[in-house]
RNA sequence: UGGGGCGUAGCCAAGCGGUAAGGCAGCGGUUUUUGGUACCGCCAUUCCCAGGUUCGAAUCCUGGCGCCCCAG
């Protein structure tokens, strides 16, 4: 009594507008098109869209890890309950539906390197190595294999150019936007994906799961990493490297000792929390992270500035090469970071030259390059100065 | 055992008779399909202990205890 009621996006786009505004990112009806299902909300609402479109549609979920026999948790993909899920919307909307069997390769390919990253004092980005393996190489390789145009997914991207030069593109809603997590997308991969949902909003997309009645329409969006289900990352690392981490020294710039720690594994560069050194007049943050010595070296937040940043692995995504005197992009070196203006110089030991100095670049994170909306490429940070 | 100084949260520290600042650390939350950052909130009924003065004491007095410095 007394309450008002809301109704869905009052001043939102219309269900028949936004139904059209992706129809024109899917193949033609008729097509055969495998869309990768994790069981959330997008990906749930991409199938069924690519079927209400009138593509021959196939769903594909793979299991990754093996959390199905614990309870359902908000925030994991590909675990059972998302499984289920996944096969639930197929079942309802009337497409077919297979779950594929990636565990080994999963582990082998993204949670070891994770593990061996995370020993060697970097930083990684586990969704990155996922996709550039198990998804957009194995995934496409089963979409081929069923003689599928495209491979879907539920990304928050655009591509857009054309089929024979596709473009990566960020996605039209910012707060959402996940192209830094595909910046190592091949080119040859791009031209066979499509993510419908680049050009809408989370709401637009909640709005069509309703249209839909997925029994997902309003499960939580996922967060974290998909194999640590409770966040605790260093629990999984360490139970993938027993004995491989062990206490040592927390220094200074001077390296004089203020404390101790736990092991290697707890500390990312940038890191504030979790040192737990005290009586200081300004905060400590992470500075360096020496695997040799087992030391952690710490310091005000000025001595995290850099100007300097070497990549590894650059995967270019430009029309054109990288010219030989450089060029103006604005780069991403964290997935929800600020974007800070830099020039790349590609050759044998990519670097960028940042306009301003950066705080907390981290080596084994991702460094994407933009110009406007689109990606050009991007490098895993090796080092910074 | 002469002189001087100090003892406030895990650490640093303000307070100097009117009912415990702040920083660091920690904890919780928000944000977030990576880690982290940032932001917000919480965190001493009590000031080494025991008495006393006072309407009222962390602040004054007395006595302990514990540190630190200077001492021929």
């Amino acid at each position: 009594m007394g309450q008002t009621i809301v109704t869905d996006c009052p001043t939102g786009p219309s269900l028949d507008a936004t139904i059209a505004a992706v129809a024109q990112r899917l193949p033609p009806p008729g097509s055969r098109v495998v869309v990768a299902m994790s069981g959330g909300v997008d990906s749930s609402v991409v199938a069924s869209l690519a079927h209400a479109h009138g593509c021959e549609t196939i769903g594909v979920t793979m299991r990754l890890s093996d959390h199905d026999d614990a309870p359902a948790r908000a925030g994991s993909c590909c675990a059972g309950s998302d499984i289920a899920d996944a096969r639930a919307v197929a079942d309802s909307c009337g497409f077919a539906h297979y779950v594929l069997d990636y565990q080994s390769a999963f582990r082998a390919e993204v949670m070891e390197s994770f593990a061996d990253s995370y020993m060697q004092g970097r930083t990684p980005v586990p969704c990155i190595s996922c996709n550039q393996t198990v998804k957009f190489r194995d995934l496409l390789g089963v979409a081929d294999d069923l003689g599928a145009e495209a491979l879907l997914t539920g990304h928050y991207v655009q591509r857009l150019g054309t089929p024979a030069a596709p473009e990566l593109h960020r996605a039209a809603d910012p707060s959402k936007d996940q192209s830094y997590f595909l910046f190592a997308t091949t080119h040859k991969q791009l031209a066979r994906l499509g993510f419908p949902l680049g050009g809408l909003d989370k709401p637009s997309v909640r709005m069509l799961a309703r249209h839909f009645h997925l029994r997902v329409a309003d499960k939580p969006d996922s967060q974290d990493i998909c194999f640590v289900p409770g966040g605790d990352y260093r629990a999984v690392v360490r139970k993938l490297r027993p004995q491989a981490d062990h206490p040592g020294a927390i220094v200074d710039l001077d390296g004089v000792e203020l404390g101790r720690h736990a092991g290697l594994i707890g500390f990312t560069i940038g890191q504030r929390r979790g040192i737990d050194i005290g009586g200081q007049a300004e905060p400590l943050y992470v500075v360096r992270l020496e695997p040799e010595s087992n030391r952690v070296v710490v310091g005000p937040r000025a001595a995290l500035a850099v100007s300097t940043v070497w990549l590894d692995d650059l995967n270019w995504l430009g029309d054109d090469e990288v010219p030989q005197d450089g060029l103006d992009v604005e780069v991403k070196m964290r997935s929800m970071a600020p974007l800070a203006r830099a020039r790349l110089f590609a050759g044998p030991s990519p670097v960028l030259r940042l306009a301003e100095p950066q705080f907390g670049v981290a080596p084994g994170q991702a460094a994407v390059c933009y110009r406007g909306s689109r990606v050009m490429g991007g490098g895993f940070i090796a080092s910074a100065a």
